[in-house]
DNA sequence: GAGCCGTGGAT
DNA sequence: TATCCAAGGCT
């Protein structure tokens, strides 16, 4: 591995630059508030982190409010029902992510008096914490000076340091990288000011190295290789996947639905019933005996690794019709965004369908 | 290590 | 339209 020495400098000028322009985000300790000794609650650390997970801030926002409104403490969470926090997360997407939240918060209320461990080892042993979130809970809310290596310190310190081996081959070489820069004062802030460096000035493309408080340093803005880093192996085509999706509304208004499965695909959520979804769609039946009529809207959607066609069949049936399975929700509790975004399409495509 | 697991915005 | 990508974790 190559030497990875930064300028004695840089961790001082990144932070300098932090105190001046951190963003000013609803979970933070701004760095006026964060210098006086000022900590943000680790309820509210964790839970931005986890949903920060491959996320952007600006889908967050509205999530985090919501469940900080609902749910003021970890013990309020832990104490919540399944199916509400479920709901709660619908639209925010890798739902695994909500089925280990209430995980984690029931064992923190119920193990560990409501308190999060304050250590990066004590709280990587929590559901849906791992190495990046362990550590930058540790440092953000316990002021530990973890080393906290995510997608923005992966791409800065690819560049500041020129590392031009393809991710994740060059993880082990960032995170050297990044522990060689970590401060012992200020960890949570540095981890901080780096990420949001990643976010505004160093960016995936077009990084703005003419305004970046790093730039004297920077290994790839004097070689020319900025924009080209970091180098990543190159990822699969996206293969199509079809499947049929069944809409069933009772003449009450009532809409048949399923709750998934806990694992796999949108696992614990509430979708439409219909086979499961592949190169082609097998031979199944409805979840219904009835005519059903098929819904001239297509349903198109992307998920991580594939894309998906999907046809809403509808059908219209007494009030006291039954399923084979699922349940029937009355149109008053029916809230489309209690749904993972591709069923609130296939609602929508089925309802058009049906009104039509 | 590599596949699986969502979504919406930017380019 | 197609691709990339975002404060990753789990298996």
């Amino acid at each position: 591995m190559r030497d990875l020495d930064p300028a004695p400098e840089t961790a001082g000028m990144l932070l300098e630059w932090y105190d001046r322009n951190a963003r000013d985000l609803p979970w933070r300790v701004p760095p006026h508030r964060s210098r006086a000794g000022f900590r943000a609650d680790p309820y509210h650390v964790w839970l931005s982190e986890v949903m920060l997970q491959q996320t952007t801030v600006a889908a967050v926002g509205p999530y985090f409010h919501k469940f900080t409104t609902l749910w003021p403490s970890v013990s309020h969470l832990a104490a919540a029902e399944d199916a509400d926090v479920m709901a709660a997360w619908a639209g925010l997407g890798y739902y695994a992510r909500a089925r280990n939240l209430l995980k984690c918060a029931r064992q923190v209320a119920g193990e560990l008096d409501g308190c999060f461990p304050d250590t990066e080892a004590g709280l990587a042993t929590l559901p849906g914490i791992g190495p990046y979130t362990a550590a930058a809970i540790a440092a953000i809310a316990f002021d530990r000076p973890a080393v906290v290596v995510d997608g923005n310190v992966e791409r800065v310190m690819a560049r500041l340091f020129d590392i031009r081996t393809p991710l994740p081959a060059a993880k082990p070489e960032i995170k050297a990288a990044a522990a060689a820069l970590t401060p012992a004062e200020r960890p949570g802030d540095h981890a901080q000011a780096v990420m949001d460096l990643g976010a505004t000035i160093c960016t995936p493309r077009n990084p703005a190295c003419g305004i970046c408080p790093l730039m004297a340093g920077c290994l790839a803005r004097r070689n020319g290789s900025a924009a080209d880093l970091p180098a990543k192996t190159p990822k699969a085509a996206k293969p199509v996947r079809r499947g049929v999706a069944y809409l069933a509304r009772r003449a009450d208004g009532a809409i048949l639905l399923e709750r998934r499965p806990d694992k796999g695909l949108l696992g614990g959520m509430l979708g439409l019933p219909g086979p499961d979804w592949g190169e082609t769609v097998p031979a199944h039946r409805p979840p219904v005996d009835a005519e059903w009529r098929i819904s001239p809207l297509v349903v198109r959607h992307t998920f991580t690794h594939f894309h998906l066609e999907l046809e809403v069949r509808v059908t219209e049936l007494p009030e006291g019709a039954q399923a084979r399975s699922g349940r029937f929700h009355p149109g008053a509790e029916l809230r489309a965004g209690d749904l993972p975004t591709v069923f609130r399409k296939a609602l929508k495509a089925g309802l058009a369908g049906l009104d039509d």
